[in-house]
DNA sequence: CACCACCCCTGGACGC
DNA sequence: TGCGTCCAGGGGTGGT
């Protein structure tokens, strides 16, 4: 389940492993996890029914083949691989997708599920691995186009987010304020563990309605979304089952966990038994006696 | 527009 | 052991 401090930890192990390296051979193995321009609108369609989608052919460049990696930047859950010809592929890794970088001539632990692969000039690997597939691959010309069409549709990232914008993201909306932390467009990067993580570092009961909340609260709340996503991208993102940084090595955050996985166990900070039920379709942790 | 139910998909946990 | 069932989750879509 990468959240923004996975998705982070992904980009930084990345950019040490890819930064100035050219990338010889692009593979793509499951043509429905990548979009490349020319595709039909909004591209592969899951839940399409009736006649197949007509993709474009994928040439090498779609996919960054013969590029220098220039950089990878990251808005949010996602990532973009810049290439030194302006070509961006935008990576989306869902909730069980995974970059490995694999050394020259080592194997990959697991090699099922890989819908993409890269070949770098020094020998080493790069892998698109996603069983469930609710990740995915975008091809654009330029940083421009992939911003036009996905990014600024993305809130403010959540790492940096200010009271000002996060009050913004929660005003006028009766929804509860849980459901508003986890929809992309208002802020970039929570999901549902840092989501319930954050409110439960700033004593604010999840099913309270958005716009309920006080300036002082929403102060608060940024301050606590920073602060552990902060964390968490120091202790190199929370792994439970799948998630691994592109070197294949789990981090350390699920340790510190608060409230998330704790239904019924006693609270951090009042030892009363934490409060479990679906807030905006997704389980959710709290404290009823420290979460108002 | 705001909100919500539902769907996509696989593997792990659990019950029988 | 092996099978069935349920659940996890980000995000897109289509209905209200």
């Amino acid at each position: 389940m990468p959240e923004l401090p996975e998705v982070e930890t992904v980009r930084t192990t990345l950019q040490t492993r890819l930064l100035g390296r050219v990338i010889e051979r692009a593979t793509i193995k499951r043509r429905d996890m990548l979009v490349v321009p020319g595709d039909p609108p909004g591209g592969f369609s899951r839940s399409a029914r009736g006649a197949a989608p007509r993709f474009r052919r994928v040439r090498a460049a779609d996919l960054l083949g013969g590029d220098r990696v220039d950089g990878v930047l990251r808005h949010g859950k996602q990532l973009a691989i810049v290439g030194a010809s302006g070509r961006v592929l935008c990576v989306h890794l869902g909730m069980s997708g995974a970059l490995l970088w694999r050394a020259p001539g080592k194997r990959l632990e697991r090699a099922d599920h890989v819908h993409a692969h890269w070949r770098l000039d020094d020998g080493s690997r790069l892998v698109f691995r996603d069983p469930r597939r609710f990740g995915g691959l975008w091809s654009f010309p330029g940083m421009d186009n992939l911003r036009l069409a996905r990014w600024d549709a993305l809130g403010p990232d959540a790492l940096a987010v200010t009271s000002a914008q996060l009050g913004r993201a929660l005003a006028r909306s009766r929804r509860p304020v849980k459901a508003a932390l986890l929809d992309q467009r208002a802020i970039a990067g929570v999901g549902n563990i840092y989501a319930d993580e954050a409110l439960f570092g700033s004593d604010i009961d999840p099913r309270r309605p958005a716009e309920s909340l006080t300036r002082t609260e929403t102060t608060r709340l940024a301050r606590a979304i920073r602060g552990v996503l902060a964390r968490a991208v120091r202790a190199r993102g929370s792994t439970l089952r799948d998630y691994r940084d592109a070197d294949g090595d789990p981090g350390a955050f699920q340790l510190a966990h608060s409230v998330y996985g704790r239904a019924g166990l006693p609270c951090h900070a009042c030892g009363s038994p934490l409060a479990s039920a679906l807030v905006g379709q997704r389980t959710s942790v709290w404290c009823n006696a420290c979460q108002a």
